[in-house]
DNA sequence: AAGGCATACAACCGCAATTTA
DNA sequence: TTAAATTGCGGTTGTATGCCT
């Protein structure tokens, strides 16, 4: 038994939109708004088209202060770094750039900015944060490094990782063996050689929260355990086949490691919130 | 002028996450 | 608690346009 459509695919227009449409669906949003419900919009609307690609239509082309044209420097400059450290999240660094959407980014990035970089010598590796080798479970204890505003404030207020990932004088934390953190797939994974020649990467730490603490007493520890440290690109990351079988196949978007991202799954006020840490885990066999 | 190719970008598709009933 | 509905995201495709031969 497959999926329900959302709607009715025989009766709704593909294509590019007509001015007509657009006209019907900007002056709808303007007086009702979505109603809250993207899928019931169209018809309200009076418009044959499927509610997604209406609000494909509205969030990328129709609303307000939608930017087009030429990005700038300052924008390259944020997509690639994004980029570098996040992967292709378009609506995270979307969300950095006023007036760009997501679809604009990833059209930007694959048509132009890549190639661009890929000409240039100034971004080694600007692909994807490269799917790195899995770490030896019992070797490179994590050593922290504390997030420090950077010049990069501009998307470090968003996603902490960002600034710090591009500063690799901070001085090391240990991790103390009391505390307990996740590791984030939204992290970066972002090869630097160091000072003794091991190349490090860097991955988002997800800081234990109070709630997330109440876990301990219901299943244990949720430590940083060894078999976590695998180091991960934030896209292309798949599930380790160790836990949880028979849960859903592991996304690469919103995920934290394994057994802590089912609990809160199953515990919904145990979520844990984004710390403002870089792991570093030293890959000296990289 | 016509055909082929490359590029840009709008739009679609599938699926995971989240919300709702 | 569970299933269905809805939303949001990222990858991919389709098509219009421009350039080159």
């Amino acid at each position: 038994m497959g999926r329900a459509p959302c709607c009715d695919k025989n009766n709704v227009k593909k294509g590019p939109w007509s001015p007509e449409e657009d006209a019907k669906l900007k002056e709808f949003m303007d007086k009702h708004g979505t109603g809250g419900n993207w899928i019931a919009l169209p018809q309200k609307a009076g418009l044959r088209r499927c509610g997604k690609s209406c609000r494909l239509r509205w969030l990328n082309y129709l609303r307000p202060n939608i930017k087009h044209g030429e990005f700038t420097e300052h924008e390259d400059r944020v997509i690639c770094s994004m980029y570098a450290s996040i992967g292709s999240r378009w609506s995270i660094i979307a969300s950095q750039l006023p007036g760009r959407t997501d679809n604009d980014i990833k059209n930007y990035w694959n048509t132009k900015l890549k190639k661009k970089l890929m000409g240039s010598t100034t971004m080694a590796g600007a692909g994807p944060p490269p799917r790195a080798p899995r770490q030896n479970h019992h070797q490179h204890r994590p050593v922290l490094l504390p997030y420090s505003s950077s010049p990069h404030s501009n998307y470090s207020n968003f996603f902490p990782g960002a600034g710090a990932l591009l500063q690799q004088s901070a001085e090391p934390l240990t991790l103390q063996p009391q505390d307990h953190y996740m590791l984030g797939s939204s992290g970066s994974l972002n090869p630097m050689g160091n000072s003794n020649g091991a190349s490090a990467v860097q991955l988002q730490l997800l800081h234990a929260t109070t709630a997330h603490r109440q876990l301990q007493s219901t299943i244990g520890q949720p430590e940083c355990r060894e078999g976590h440290h695998e180091v991960l690109p934030a896209n292309n990351y798949t599930k380790p086949m160790t836990a949880h079988a028979n849960s859903r196949p592991h996304t690469p978007t919103r995920d934290i490691f394994d057994f802590d991202a089912d609990v809160c799954k199953r515990n919904k006020q145990a979520k844990p919130c984004v710390g403002n840490f870089i792991i570093t885990v030293n890959t000296p066999s990289c």
